[in-house]
DNA sequence: AACGCACTGTAAAACTTCTGTAAAGGTGAT
DNA sequence: ATCACCTTTACAGAAGTTTTACAGTGCGTT
């Protein structure tokens, strides 16, 4: 199987606002085992989900003034179908919504997209592909918002990052880093001189809370040292043992 | 969901003048992102784009004294729907319409057809048979308007582009390239060593925003460098995995 | 000093996601 | 019908990420 992309959409839209938070996901639909599941592996996918198991009580969730970054609705409910929830929402709201339903024919889906719904997935759907698509839908509605803003280039202790080109150099030798290291480079530079804990790291550059035995980040960092270190003099990343990292800023700053 | 062209295939007008001149279109349609998305993408496909997000602001720019080749009229609206504004409109103009609606259902059509529109697509069409239809009734009016500024040529890495001419060069070579492989060639130029995501290659070129599954930007970049690489030595796109693609600016360049 | 223990570094394996591209499928233009 | 072009499909291979495994390392306790 294939997608679009494994970047969670944190990856390429992270400000650095310092509060972070997890993707919200409201799940509207009646079938208990299912919404179980998805509340399951969605929160291990690190968002944070809420169900509510029929369309009024949807509704009334989905317009209650608590932020939802997107919401999965059910086309086939008892009492208010999945039409009629989304007909009512985009009265007042602008949240994307992925339509679950469970015939495939393309009659619901033409109607669910005329009538503002952001994707359609026909049960029964596996779960990479769920994935994909609400990161599809989320990356697609943060880039509206999130607009063009250029950002800025970034050099600290002989290290230079361009965020518009993702291209890194040290002292005056480029690096070619994945996107993953180029992030964490960058978000240690941002913090230079000051520690940057895992926790912070994986939210905001993975996308997830750090699990228990998590070495993910060690790994990127020890990578990112060794591409560093093929070309620099110095030590410019430092461990802060129980912490995290931190970006050893220029002797020359004072 | 599809049935024919109430117009028929124009025939007649096969040729078009070679005196360039843009066409302009009035857009109006009160769903901000479809004509975000429209704006951006007819105006990629050389045309002057106007939007107007209800029907009476759109009447009242329609009737404006401003020259439109083509209106793009939404049904849906609220205050003024879309046959209101047609029947004011029809008063006084003859500005060809072309009719959106939401539902493909027969009475809309037979309706707005009546009442003087040109044509009629229903909700959602694909851009490439909304830029037919618009190419068939423009053609049928044969209006030409002026106004058109005169695009910039590029030279970036031994490419030449010629937006004018619709003619590229690689290292004095001559490229037959199809107009999407152009207009994305000419994006990747005019962010030359800037990375340019799949999001945005999409939605500015092929007018819709990139779902979870396509890949016809991989097709499109993977056949502009089959064209370039018969004749150049060096790679010219690099890809930026899990973002998108840029164009290696030459390396004369720092 | 030596021990225990939790934390870190990192090579290698295992796994997942993304990309390149041929080929097939569609659609409008002619 | 035929052509040109765009899109989708399918698959292989590349690239990136995470897990595993184990060898250190720091540090408080004995």
């Amino acid at each position: 199987m294939n997608q679009r992309s494994a970047v969670p959409t944190v990856k390429e839209f992270n400000t650095m606002s310092s509060d972070f938070h997890l993707q919200s996901i409201l799940v509207i639909d009646d079938d208990l085992e299912l919404t179980e599941m998805l509340s399951t592996y969605l929160s291990s996918m690190g968002y944070q989900v809420n169900v509510r198991n029929d369309g009024e009580e949807g509704l009334s969730e989905a317009v209650s003034g608590r932020h939802y970054d997107l919401i999965l609705l059910d086309v086939m409910m008892p009492k208010m179908d999945g039409f009629d929830v989304l007909k009512k929402l985009r009265a007042s709201h602008s949240t994307p919504v992925l339509m679950l339903t469970a015939r495939g024919d393309d009659y619901d889906r033409i109607l669910g997209l005329e009538m503002g719904a952001d994707d359609y997935l026909p049960k029964p759907f596996n779960h990479r592909e769920l994935v994909a698509r609400i990161k599809a839908i989320v990356r697609r509605h943060n880039i509206s918002s999130t607009g063009g803003a250029v950002e800025q280039d970034l050099h600290v202790n002989g290290i230079f990052l361009s965020p518009s080109s993702q291209l890194a150099k040290v002292d005056g030798v480029e690096l070619t880093l994945t996107t993953t290291e180029f992030l964490i480079l960058r978000l240690l530079m941002l913090n230079a001189a000051h520690r940057v804990t895992k926790e912070e790291i994986s939210l905001k550059i993975l996308g997830k809370p750090l699990q228990a035995f998590d070495r993910s980040i060690d790994m990127h960092v020890s990578n990112l040292r060794k591409k560093i270190s093929v070309v620099a003099l110095d030590e410019k990343i430092k461990t802060i043992r129980g912490v995290g990292y931190m970006l050893i800023a220029g002797s020359h700053q004072w």
